[in-house]
DNA sequence: TTGTAAACTTACTAATTAGTAAGTAAGTTT
DNA sequence: AAACTTACTTACTAATTAGTAAGTTTACAA
C-alpha cells in the first residue's frame, strides 16, 4: 500500500498551495486530506512545516538550474521566450511565482526560508542579467540602461504581472508580455 | 480611559501587518497585545477579521482618492513622481503594496475582500493610464504602446519592486526607478 | 523464515485561532 | 438624577493548528 511518490505529491501540492494562497494559509490537514493520507504521514516525510517550506524552495532552485541547462543551447531570444513562458503558464493556472509568494509573506516566514529564497532570487536575476547583456552585445535586444536594471524591470513585470492578472484578468498579462517585447525592440 | 483613536490604531496596525506578512499571518491577539488592549476590544470595533480586512482596503481606496485630488493641480511629471514616491516609502519601510499583498494570498482570502480589491486596482490602473495618455499627448512621456499597457508595466515594476527589494536589497528598488524613468524618456 | 527498515495509521496534545456573552466604567443625553 | 450609549474587560468556547509517541503493515534482505 506504500505509495512511493507520496513525498513528491506532498511537495508538489505544498508548492501549489504556497503559490495559490501563501505559506501561512494552508495546513498539514489540507495536504493530508487532499492526498487521502493522514496528517502524520505528512509529518513523516516533512517533520515540520518549515522543513516542507524549505524543500519547496530547494526543489524550485533545482528546477531553475535544470531550466538553465535545458535552454542553454537555444538562441537568446528563444531563451527569453522560454523564461517568459513559465510565467504565462503560471498566469493561466492562476499561480503566482515563488519570488512573489515568499516576499509578500516575508516577515511571517521562518528566516531559513527567506534566506534560501534570496539565493533563488539572485540565481534568476543573474541569469536574466547575463542573457540581456549578451543579447544587447549581439544586437538582439535593445535597451538603454545597465543589464541588471533591465533584468529587474522584466522580472518585476512578470512577477507582479501574474499577481495583477488575478485582480484584472488574464488579458492584462498577455498584453504586458507584448509591452516587454516592444521595449526590448522585438515585435517589430 | 476610553481611547477615541483605538479604532484607527487597530486599522493602521492591521494594514501594516497585512503589508508586512500577509492577512493570514497575523492574529487578533497580536493586534490587541501590541496596542495594549484586550482581544475583545478588537472584536468590538471590527466584529470579524473579514470586516477588518475589508475596512483596510476601503480606507486605502479613500486614501488613493485623496491622493488623486491632492496631486491634481501638479504637473504630469510631478504627479508621476508623487505616485512613485509612495512606493519608495513602502520600500524604505519594508512594506509591500496592498495590490501585491492581496493578490498573492488571493485564494486564501474572503471573496468580499478580493472583490473590493479589484475596485482599488482598477482605480489605480485607470489613473496611471490616464496620466500616461495625457503625458504622451503633451510630449512629456515617450513610449511606443497603448497607455494601458505602459500603465501595467509601471505598476508591476513598482509592486514587485518593493517585493524583490526584500530579497535583494533596497538599491535594487532605487535602481529600478531610474529604469522606469529612462524608458519614459525622462532622465535625459 | 526471521529481521529490519520504510511508510505509513491511530490516537493523542498543547497552543493558537476567531469569535462571543455578560459585565463594567465613564461619559452624554434627557 | 435617570437612562442610555460608547468603549471597553473578564471569562469563556469551539475549531483548527503544528507536532508527537506508539503502534501496524508491507517490502525486501540475510
Amino acid at each position: 500500500m506504500a505509495r512511493l511518490d507520496t513525498r513528491q505529491q506532498i511537495l508538489d501540492l505544498a508548492e501549489d498551495l504556497i503559490r495559490s494562497k501563501g505559506y501561512n494559509s494552508f495546513s498539514y490537514h489540507e495536504i493530508s486530506h487532499r492526498l487521502g493520507v493522514k496528517n502524520a504521514a505528512v509529518h513523516y516525510h516533512f517533520p515540520t512545516k518549515e522543513v516542507l517550506g524549505l524543500e519547496v524552495i530547494r526543489s524550485a532552485i533545482q528546477r531553475f538550474k535544470d531550466f538553465k541547462e535545458e535552454t542553454a543551447s537555444l538562441s537568446l531570444e528563444e531563451q527569453l521566450d522560454a523564461f517568459i513562458q513559465t510565467y504565462s503558464i503560471n498566469s493561466e493556472n492562476d499561480k503566482v511565482c515563488l519570488v512573489g509568494a515568499i516576499s509578500v509573506e516575508f516577515y511571517g516566514l521562518p528566516e531559513n526560508m527567506t534566506n534560501v529564497m534570496k539565493g533563488l532570487t539572485r540565481l534568476i536575476h543573474d541569469w536574466v542579467t547575463n542573457l540581456l547583456a549578451m543579447g544587447k552585445a549581439e544586437g538582439m535586444f535593445a535597451f538603454d540602461m545597465k543589464p541588471e536594471t533591465k533584468a529587474t524591470m522584466i522580472i518585476t513585470n512578470l512577477a507582479a504581472g501574474v499577481q495583477i492578472a488575478r485582480l484584472m484578468g488574464n488579458e492584462t498579462f498577455s498584453d504586458l508580455i507584448k509591452g516587454i517585447k516592444t521595449d526590448l525592440g522585438l515585435n517589430k
